[in-house]
DNA sequence: TTCTTATGTGCAACTTAGTCGCATTTTATA
DNA sequence: TATAAAATGCGACTAAGTTGCACATAAGAA
């Protein structure tokens, strides 16, 4: 599926904005912010939030807030839980997990919380 | 276990401003920031954030991001997940799930998204 | 291809969570 | 009761995210 072919899917204008910043988000096997998108692409930050909401409301993007105030972003393609660590930070996509039922909820996204591989094995 | 003890036991003044905000933490079985904080009792935020910063470095308090931007905290006491509603943005302590082992991590926190009991039944 | 219109973009001003420096107050201890 | 270290409150600041408005552009019609 190209980008081409989500945005029209979607019934939404093909602009140069737009085709950017899905390709940034394709690229990148990570959730990114504003901040880590701004340093790939001059985009002003008006554009990208009414862009980011617009894909949000299209389940085009999904998103989470990090233990840095910021708000990270990625493609829906596959969703997977998330994994942010309180050491140093950095956001992990589990995307091997075995499914989670709570009964009478319906779950879209886990966030676990705590302390990585990298940095458990440092502290030993 | 009192207000009074658990400031002992980690060696910090108690002072005022903060036997009420472990009062209201306290009081309250489910996740609180600081504007819900605020309409209870008058403290400075910079007191607020400096104080909340030092239970969660003591490990008497712990956090974590909310779907509305804000930091939401609660009494370490008894370790659980939570569950945050897209739809209505609750926040519900999940205290009864069985415990998810992922191999090679310290998992501290859980947090599940998606749709509460209650906005799932509104939706049927 | 050009025209038309709805929609998207960029700018600037704004809101709000959270931080920081500093003068003053309060706590705990001698 | 005196003292020193630590906490508080204030105001200024930072940065994420939002909004209104004038201008630019995509996409379909003529």
């Amino acid at each position: 599926m190209t980008i081409e072919n989500i945005i029209e899917e979607k019934n939404l204008k093909l602009t140069v904005a737009r085709r950017e910043l899905l390709g940034i988000l394709h690229a990148h096997n990570r959730p990114l912010c504003f901040e880590d998108i701004k340093e790939k692409i001059n985009m002003d930050k008006a554009t990208f939030y009414r862009n980011i909401s617009k894909f949000e409301e299209e389940a085009i993007v999904n998103s989470f807030e990090s233990n840095d105030k910021k708000r990270y972003y990625e493609m829906q393609e596959f969703p997977h839980a998330h994994f942010i660590c309180n050491t140093c930070n950095a956001i992990e996509c589990l995307k091997n997990i075995e499914p989670i039922n709570l009964e009478g909820y319906i779950i879209t996204d886990i966030i676990f919380k705590g302390i990585c591989k990298g940095c458990k094995h440092e502290e030993e």
